[in-house]
RNA sequence: GCCCGGAUAGCUCAGUUGGUAGAGCAGGGGAUUGAAAAUCCCCGUGUCGGCAGUUCGAUUCUGUCUCCGGGCA
């Protein structure tokens, strides 16, 4: 009757929200270790681009921006670090918005061959001479399953799916039949999700931000990394939200004011497709925010019974109810 | 004051030899299994600046007014 397992607690939204705010006041009211779940925070040397915060939080620079991190290595890194958490006798607190890395935790990947950079660009080199439509031709001699739930143009995935086949000659499809282990099935979860109720007053806090950023030295982070003359513009890291953006401004493709413009939006779309992960998310608790970030009136879902006024981290005392 | 350009979607603009219009960006929705802050799919009615005229019919032609550029005084 009573769940023998540890607990832990998952805190997502979409970026800008005040998660880690929030996340940072839990911790020390709930005695938690706090695991970041997000793909930029992990590279060292992207600081106030990507929000990083003061207070200690695990998986956070722990990767080069001239490398690859991936979903599989977090779901192992996370794995790892959630069990020694629970071994110092404190709860993990996951928290983050990179939805896919929460998913892959808490149900697991399908064991596949890990990423080939030599068999990437060969099949590169494919679609750049007879375009992506015809990987997905080859990908449906191979793979058919893959194939049909694949659109002829998602470059990335038909990319994976084709790579997954020709280095372990097994289809994408029949290695997903095999379920990986979950690592979120060793715990007790509760998930809730943080958001302010209003769109708008999310882009405002988003361009806000941005524009704290830019005062903070975010363009001479950019420039320092851009100088380092071993990164480009294809990398993961130099990808991310803003990095981008700031990266074709000192490559010349646009002034600062469109690139910061340009930033924003960026942000504005991350935090849309964030959101629609979470729509569809099973067994999560919403709070909802008002302008000034306290708890919206009627912005709690049914999870929490009590209505609480006043900031979100008034919750904290809920969980162990 | 005169001359020349402009005025069309939230923004930048295309277009209609007269039959009430469409791209990019922004925005919205969705997908998402080793790049995920990535990548991909779907969604376009707006007094075509105001008024008047010609016309079966004007966003399109004509006149006029307003506003914005640029030039000449």
């Amino acid at each position: 009757m009573s769940d023998p397992r540890p607990r832990l607690i998952c805190l997502l939204g979409p970026t800008a929200s005040g998660k880690t705010d929030l996340a940072i006041a839990l911790a020390e009211s709930l005695d938690c270790e706090l695991v970041s779940v997000d793909s930029a925070l992990v590279y060292r040397g992207l600081d106030i681009g990507s929000a990083k915060p003061d207070y200690p939080h695990h998986l956070v620079d722990i990767c080069d921006p001239a490398e690859s991190y991936s979903a599989a290595r977090f779901v192992e890194d996370a794995r790892r670090t959630c069990a020694e958490i629970v071994s110092r006798g404190r709860t993990p607190l996951l928290v983050g918005g990179t939805m896919l890395y929460f998913r892959a935790f808490l149900e697991g990947l399908a064991p596949m061959p890990e990423a080939d950079p030599a068999l990437r660009g060969e099949i590169e080199a494919l679609a750049a001479e007879q375009g992506w439509p015809a990987v997905h031709a080859e990908l449906a001699r191979v793979d058919p399953e893959s194939a049909a739930r694949i659109h002829p143009n998602h470059s990335q995935r038909l990319c994976r799916a084709l790579e997954v086949y020709r280095s372990s000659g097994k289809p994408m499809s029949a290695w997903h039949a095999e379920s990986g282990a979950a690592p979120g099935d060793d715990y007790r979860i509760s998930q809730f999700a943080l958001c302010p109720l209003d769109r708008g007053e999310l882009h405002r806090r988003i361009a806000l931000r941005f524009e704290l950023m830019m005062q903070g030295g975010f363009l001479e982070e950019v420039q320092g990394l851009y100088q380092r003359g071993d990164l480009h513009a294809g990398l993961p890291a130099i990808r991310a939200v803003g990095y981008r953006q700031l990266w074709q401004y000192l490559e010349g493709q646009c002034s600062l004011e469109e690139a910061v413009e340009a930033g924003i939006a960026a942000t504005r779309q991350l935090a849309k497709r964030q959101l629609t992960w979470l729509r569809k998310w099973p067994d999560l608790g919403w709070i909802f925010t008002d302008p000034e970030g306290n708890i919206s009136p009627g912005g709690l879902s049914e999870s929490y019974p009590e209505t609480i006024g006043g900031p979100p981290a008034a919750l904290a005392g809920n969980f162990f109810h």
